[in-house]
RNA sequence: GCGGACGUGGCGGAACCGGUAGACGCAGCGGACUUAAAAUCCGCGUCCCUCGGGAGUGCGGGUUCGAUCCCCGCCGUCCGCACCA
């Protein structure tokens, strides 16, 4: 007997499956199907520990679908266009696409050797023109539905990476790419119009109830949406077209406490106004101000009084100055409010500054003023008279409030009731070269012109040069020049590329068709679709999983989906992140400098470099290049095999939980997978012997107990199974036929996580074919009964004894052996028992 | 500030619906095998003491025969959002 050798026994069993093509999936209406994706990567170049855990949960989850008898299908591709490509090119000269490919070619060797049961002959890449082109098709589809449209903006403008970034991608007031503050412009833009779908994106997500409730909360924050009044001041000493100011507020309960109207600095009327060199002045000062969160958490509240007046709605003589407030944002809601000092925080701030009137609309009158600095907001439950009724009308706090508040406002015609969202649409024009083109042509005689469809894919250049700074392909000498699609004039194509969060929002739908000639194939889809799990981490939380069910709709809308993909992703599991202890020394200037994990020495006392130099350990984080505490994936494979990796990130933390990668762990795991192929050999070479009825039931146990771990994601749980089975197996008589079985069904349920090794030992011990291709066992009820239990047996609550009683045994007959029980009448102390509490096959409780 | 999650041995974590707290693994300790080491196998393992007990799931209360689990009030950690009117 040799021993465990991953490296012989991974790349035999790989080939295996090719041969049988076991993980190619074809449409089989008569089959149910199970859909298993895991969010596809960025091709940096290499997969990292993080990339391991996503797809090794994944491939668990199609490897125990296909067992159970799913036509499984799961995919890998390439979210492949995005700035590191043309940075590569910048840096190194070679093409953004020769860059990508390179990588790609780089990861999907290091991912093979995982032994991931993916239909790659499935695979896509976004920067493809057969993907990118579809996605052309695609948006002039959108377009035509009226779901696209072309406006002039205030955009995000990063000023390092020199393109426009959607709201989303705009983290503290910095890019989420570059991290450089962003800069407001105005430019004319492409936009999706998600938020004409806000309402249905966000009332779907009650039913999306196999998604994260974290997730489902950050979209519904995210969409915010309130309901308020919106009406109109009349102004006084305003400029011609500023008669009316509208406003907007979600607490129209409190306009008898208004004391001052505001506008944003960017609001029209503050523009109109900019003749004034004081407000000028104000306006500049407000510009210059950033918008990062430190800065807007220290920055005070600034206004200027314009000297215009407004007219309070409830009483024509009651005049509100209008003052312009640093606070105040122009793209929510109408960028103008009115001011409630008593009973809003930013409101009070700026009232004390400015010493404006602070009218409590809730105190009882004659009652000692309540609010100081800090205001006082009703809370919504509490019930408490509207003071300043109009004509008898009595209104209260909170919901009804409001909504009293708005029927009474509307009534009068003031204003009327709204409900706005804080989502805006998506701008997807991205001033980059690295990708997908947006299909459209500028033509000086007919304006905006959509491209052919017969046209696409428009294909980006392969000569682009990146020699200046900004979008290559506007750069490039001939590429944009074209005739129009209209009157075949000469025209301009539009260089602006989309936002590379679009490839992103329907590869799921493309992997159900891949090389299809459209976007997708209606019968395919249908049968594939929806996504039935879909794994990833929680940083698409909003961004890609957002932008994915917009597109969902959209393709719906257009014919490219089925009607039930409205919510393309049934279930969704968002995993936690793979973490290293990080390790540093201190140079001889004092400085920390961080070490890698493959230059320190670590034992009980502590850890030390290989000269003596004592390290610092310190806090397990995320591995990251920065923090030098990364695990290559390919050394790990090259020294354990990829089995050990599996199983490692399976079992040592709950799955949504984030993993601490040790060195003593994946040794420990190396270890137990040799136990377990040392178990299988012995037991195959070991004469016959008597059989042992524990061992097949604790084999039994063991398939109940991991299915259903499997299928609550408790993966974790599902290899403490594991190793109790592996520890009943060793402790049974090596020539025992129970040992023969309970191996083979070891083998099958280890097989979704350690699947070469599985194959090894389920050929060592008598499996018929492939383990890969074998049912899912079923576990027999009948073994699973025990004939006797041990009940625990608790005197006022505490743990005295214990008594053995046939399994069923009803109350009366544990009643008289309890009382037998000589602890227990020792407990007792020769009281009697006033109360007798059994729970059947759980637990006695003796009250005294 | 708003919203959400979490708090259990030295560590990662178990505990079904309120029923033996600490499964399983790591680290640790002890033993077996060996000339020795590696490898492997077996055992111990929350804390405290007087070996019979006592305390114990962040802290303080409550409900219950019985609470890691339910309720009230604190403390702490993490995550998301945020001058959103």
């Amino acid at each position: 007997m040799s021993r465990y050798d991953p490296r012989e026994i991974e790349p035999r069993w790989q080939a295996a499956w090719d041969e049988a093509c076991l993980f190619r999936a074809e449409r089989d209406p008569s089959r149910p199907k199970f859909y298993v994706l895991e969010m596809f990567p960025y091709p940096s170049g290499r997969i990292h520990m993080g990339h391991v855990r996503n797809y090794t949960m994944g491939d668990l989850f199609a490897r125990y679908k296909a067992a159970k008898g799913f036509n499984v299908l799961h995919p890998m591709g390439w979210d492949a266009f995005g700035l590191p490509a043309e940075n590569a090119a910048i840096e190194r000269g070679v093409s953004p696409a020769a860059w990508t490919y390179e990588n790609i070619a780089a990861m999907r060797a290091q991912m093979k050797p995982l032994g991931l049961s993916i239909d790659w002959s499935r695979e896509l890449a976004t920067c493809d023109p057969e993907y990118y082109g579809q996605q052309q098709a695609l948006f002039l589809d959108m377009l035509d539905a009226g779901l696209v449209t072309r406006k002039a903006a205030v955009v995000n403008w990063d000023p390092v990476d020199m393109t426009v970034l959607a709201n989303e991608q705009v983290l503290d007031g910095r890019g989420w790419r570059s991290g450089a503050p962003v800069e407001r412009r105005e430019l004319t833009q492409w936009f999706f119009k998600i938020s004409d779908m806000a309402e249905d994106l966000l009332d779907a997500l009650d039913r999306l109830e196999h998604w994260p409730e974290k997730v489902r909360t950050m979209q519904r924050n995210w969409i915010g949406k309130s309901r308020g009044l919106q009406f109109a001041f009349e102004t006084r000493g305003a400029p011609a077209g500023f008669e009316r100011l509208e406003v907007y507020t979600t607490r129209p309960d409190t306009l008898w406490g208004a004391s001052f109207a505001a506008i944003s600095p960017e609001h029209p009327l503050a523009r109109a106004l900019e003749g004034d060199p004081a407000v000028a002045a104000f306006l500049a000062e407000c510009r210059a101000l950033g918008t990062s969160e430190e800065e807007l958490e220290t920055a005070e509240k600034k206004g200027l009084d314009t000297g215009i007046r407004v007219v309070h709605p409830f009483d024509p003589a009651w005049q509100l100055p209008v003052w312009i407030a640093n606070f105040i944002l122009m793209d929510y809601g109408t960028g103008a409010i009115f001011g409630c000092p008593a009973h809003d925080q930013r409101d009070l701030d700026f009232a004390r500054k400015y010493d404006l009137p602070v009218i409590d609309v809730f105190a009882a009158p004659g009652s000692a003023a309540r609010v100081g600095t800090v205001a006082y907001v009703p809370p919504k439950s509490e019930r408490v008279e509207f003071l300043r009724p109009v004509a008898g009308e009595r209104l209260m706090t909170g919901e009804a409030a409001v909504d009293a508040a708005i029927a009474f406002c509307e009534a009068r015609g003031i204003g009327r009731g709204v409900t706005r969202f804080r989502l805006r649409d998506w701008g997807l024009s991205r001033q980059r070269f690295w990708g997908c083109p947006i299909p459209i042509v500028h033509c000086p005689a007919c304006g905006v012109v959509p491209e052919k469809r017969a046209n696409l894919p428009v294909r980006l250049p392969d000569d682009a040069t990146f020699d200046k700074p900004g979008n290559a392909l506007d750069h490039h000498p001939t590429w944009a020049a074209t005739t129009c699609p209209a009157c075949g004039g000469p025209a301009r194509r539009e260089t602006d590329t989309m936002d590379t969060f679009v490839d992103s929002s329907w590869y799921y739908a493309r992997f159900t068709a891949p090389r299809a000639a459209e976007p997708t194939v209606m019968a395919e889809a249908d049968y594939w679709m929806n996504v039935d799990q879909y794994i990833g981490g929680i940083e698409h939380a909003i961004l890609h999983l957002l932008y994915s069910r917009f597109f969902a709709r959209a393709m719906q809308a257009t014919g490219h989906l089925p009607a039930k993909a409205i919510e393309p992703f049934d279930a969704l599991f968002t995993q936690g992140m793979v973490t290293h202890e990080t390790y540093s020394t201190r140079g001889a200037d004092g400085r920390s400098v961080w070490r890698e994990p493959g230059e320190v020495e670590r034992d009980a006392a502590g850890a030390r470099l290989a000269d003596g130099t004592p390290v610092e350990i310190g806090a397990s984080v995320k591995m990251s290049k920065s923090k030098k505490n990364v695990v290559d994936p390919d050394d790990i494979i090259a020294r354990y095999g990829a089995d050990t990796a599996r199983w490692f990130v399976l079992s040592d933390s709950p799955p949504e939980r984030d993993v601490e990668w040790t060195a003593a762990g994946a040794e420990a795991t190396f270890k137990h997978l040799g136990r377990v192929w040392r178990l299988a050999h012995e037991t195959a070479e070991a004469p016959p012997a008597a059989d042992d009825a524990d061992l097949v039931r604790a084999a039994h146990r063991a398939i109940r107990d991991v299915t259903a771990d499997i299928e609550g994601f408790a993966f974790n749980k599902a290899i403490a199974r594991l190793y109790e089975l592996t520890g009943a197996i060793a402790r049974a008589p090596a020539g025992a036929p129970a040992r023969r079985f309970a191996l083979r069904v070891l083998a099958q349920l280890m097989a979704p996580m350690t699947p070469h090794l599985a194959e090894e030992v389920w050929a060592t011990v008598g499996g018929e074919g492939l383990v890969a291709a074998a049912p899912w066992p079923v576990a027999d009820a009948s073994l699973l009964v025990e004939a006797n239990v041990v009940l625990p047996v608790q005197v006022n609550g505490k743990r005295r004894a214990e008594v053995a009683v046939p399994a069923g045994s009803d109350a009366s007959t544990i009643e008289a052996l309890v009382l037998q029980d000589e602890t227990v009448r020792r407990a007792l102390g020769g009281a009697s028992p006033r109360r007798l509490i059994v729970v059947p096959d759980r637990i006695v409780n003796v009250v005294v």
